[in-house]
Formats: structure tokens, C-alpha cells, sequence
DNA sequence: GTCTATAAATTGATAGAC
DNA sequence: GTCTATCAATTTATAGAC
């Protein structure tokens, strides 16, 4: 009977530790003794939990991909005026990264040096492509300048709202509508037609 | 006498291949195998030119770093009102972008998780003071918004700034200009004092 | 300036006990 | 669900020849 009695691991509750360490380390600079010594258990206890170093990667990438394509399927991601309907992409995407921030920065950080990236790069090329169309559809019904290249507007949109992961914190001092506000303001309002 | 006689490298010309494959692979990724496949010479031939994997990557931080800090010592980046001294240092810090983008890329990507690393990320924390001070005293003068947060602000600026790295590449369809004046128009326009 | 050969340490992963 | 013990492969780096 051990001294201290930790609460033993779900495959879930692993999964958080390790993404905490491979954000703080990088995935290929986080060795398998670096996760033990941050889960308090042993370098084979992981693998009663997952088969492998990359499979973890796996299942942060899946939840990461399937919290921001779950956005695209809200009702408001598909109906209305494409502006209105790319703000709320903007704002609910700052919100997906407030709730999964750690899953999130894992996503933006990938290399495609695996199949498993590789696999997940593929899937945020057709992110981007979804939103890109909704910036084009927005210049058509006239309410963005068209003086400004559509695709490049759709990466500095969605560069500014990736480059949160840099140093946004939940539950920090600024709130995460306090952000997605001044993030539209800074971003779209300057793309609008006046 | 080798059947292909490869031009032999000097250490810069060796040190722009290394940062190439630190950024296809991240740093951490990279084995000094990958870098002297890369190379076409062997591991022990890269030791002639640098005694360690971490030196080459503090040579290409340092590049990087003196870089960005040149554009500060500028002219245009401490005369006139903050607002101008602001753009000029956006537009600059784009065109570094261009001309330096795997050092730069390189520098955006580390993590800490070497004394090299944490060296160079706190000179990029004073490189961001140093811009925080100019939205701050633009503010002050009148020429932004001031019921934004000054400070969000400028890491929104410069994360959209930082986010180029990810897709902009020199001498690609979108010319270094074209970039600078889309990224003022979207971020510092919606910021500005009407 | 680059090579071959090799060392010492670390890595991801497995077998089998409890 | 976690442990000890161990392995094969890979890693960074060095010695010394050409």
C-alpha cells in the first residue's frame, strides 16, 4: 500500500496531463519518461492506457478537429448573410479555443511529421477552406471591401485567432468575450464596406 | 576524388539548410542524421563547423532576434507620433518576415525547453514591451480607440504579424507589399480613432 | 572539410509479477 | 492499473584517418 493513495488514472485523465507536457515541451521533445514523471506513475503503466506516444497525439488531434468542425454545423454557420455567418465562425471559434485550449495549441503545432499529423493537417486545410468560402460569399453580397484579396483576409482572420493559443489563458484576467469582441473589432471591422 | 563534387559548406550556408529542416520537422523532430542526410555530408562532418545540434539553433535565433530589434533602432520606429511609429514597425517587422522567414519562423516556434530557448524567449517578451508602449502612447495621443485594451491590442497586431509565418512564402503570388497593406488595413483600421 | 567507426546515453516499447 | 526489469533502436557526440 503506497504512502499517498493517487486516484488512478483514466485513459481521459491521462490524455490531459500528457497534452499539458506535450504543450509545454513540444510533442517530439516530450519523451515517454518525461509523461511518466509528470503523470507520478511509470513509463509502461501508459501503455496500459494507449498502445503508443503517437496514438496519444491521435485522440488530442480528434477532440481538437471535432470541437471546431462542430461549429461549422451550427445552425448559424448556415444560414443568413455570409458576414454575419463568418463572425460567428470568428466568435465561436475563440470560444473552442477558450474551452479546449490545451487540445487546441496541439492542433496549431503540428509539423506532419506522422501519419497521424499528416492526417490532421489535412483536416484543418478543409477548415480553412470552408471559411474561405464563407469570406468570398461575403465580398459577393457586398459587405466586404473588394478591394482586399479574399484569401488573404481569411488567413489574417484566422492567423489573428490562432495566434491566441500563444498566450490566452482561461480564466486569466481578460474574458473570452472581452477578446472575441475586440477581435472582431480589430479584425472584420476593418474588412467591412462602409 | 567523389563522383559528384558538392561545393564544400561554410557554416552559414550549412546553418541555412540546418534552420530549413528544423522547420519541416521542428527542431526537436530533427536528428543530426535528418540534418546531414539534408546536408549530403555525414553527422561528424557537421561537428567540423558547430560543436552542438543546440548551437545551430542559437546562431539562427540570434539572426532572427537582431533582426526584429533592428527595426526598433530605426529612425522612423522613435520619431513622430505613436500611431506612425506603430505602422512603420508592423510594416518593417513583414518585410523582416520576408527577407529572414525560416530564422524568423524558427524564433516564433520555441518553446523553452533549453537555456538557448529561454534566452531567446525573453528577448522576445522585450521586443513585445517595447511595441506595447507605442499602442499605449498612440492611445495617449488620440489616434486609437481607448475603449479597447491597449495591450490585447498589440498582441492581437502581432499575432496576426506572427501568424504569417505559417503560409507566407517570398517570391509566392502575394507580394511582401500586398501582405503589409492587407494585414494595416485589417488590424490597425479597425483600431483607429475615427 | 569530410570520412569511418564507435561510444555512452536516451528513446519507445514489451514481458510478466502483483 | 501500476510495477520492475529489460530490450532493440536511435540519439548526440568523439577519435582519428584522409
Amino acid at each position: 500500500m503506497s504512502p499517498v493513495q493517487r486516484r488512478a488514472y483514466s485513459t481521459a485523465s491521462l490524455l490531459d496531463v500528457a497534452v499539458r507536457v506535450f504543450n509545454e515541451r513540444g510533442y517530439d521533445g516530450t519523451s515517454m519518461g518525461d509523461l511518466a514523471a509528470a503523470l507520478g506513475i511509470t513509463k509502461s503503466g501508459i501503455y496500459h492506457h494507449v498502445p503508443s506516444k503517437e496514438s496519444l497525439l491521435g485522440l488530442a488531434l480528434e477532440r481538437a478537429l471535432a470541437a471546431l468542425f462542430a461549429v461549422l454545423e451550427e445552425p448559424a454557420a448556415s444560414t443568413g448573410r455570409a458576414r454575419n455567418r463568418l463572425e460567428h465562425v470568428v466568435r465561436r471559434s475563440v470560444e473552442v479555443l477558450d474551452a479546449e485550449l490545451p487540445y487546441v495549441t496541439l492542433l496549431l503545432r503540428v509539423r506532419g511529421n506522422t501519419p497521424t499529423e499528416l492526417d490532421a493537417l489535412e483536416h484543418r486545410r478543409e477548415f480553412d477552406r470552408r471559411v474561405r468560402a464563407m469570406v468570398l460569399a461575403a465580398v459577393d453580397e457586398g459587405d466586404l471591401r473588394d478591394d482586399l484579396d479574399p484569401a488573404l483576409v481569411t488567413r489574417l482572420v484566422f492567423g489573428t485567432v490562432n495566434s491566441l493559443v500563444e498566450w490566452y489563458r482561461p480564466g486569466g484576467e481578460l474574458g473570452v468575450d472581452e477578446v472575441a469582441d475586440t477581435l472582431v473589432a480589430v479584425t472584420l471591422e476593418g474588412v467591412e464596406r462602409d
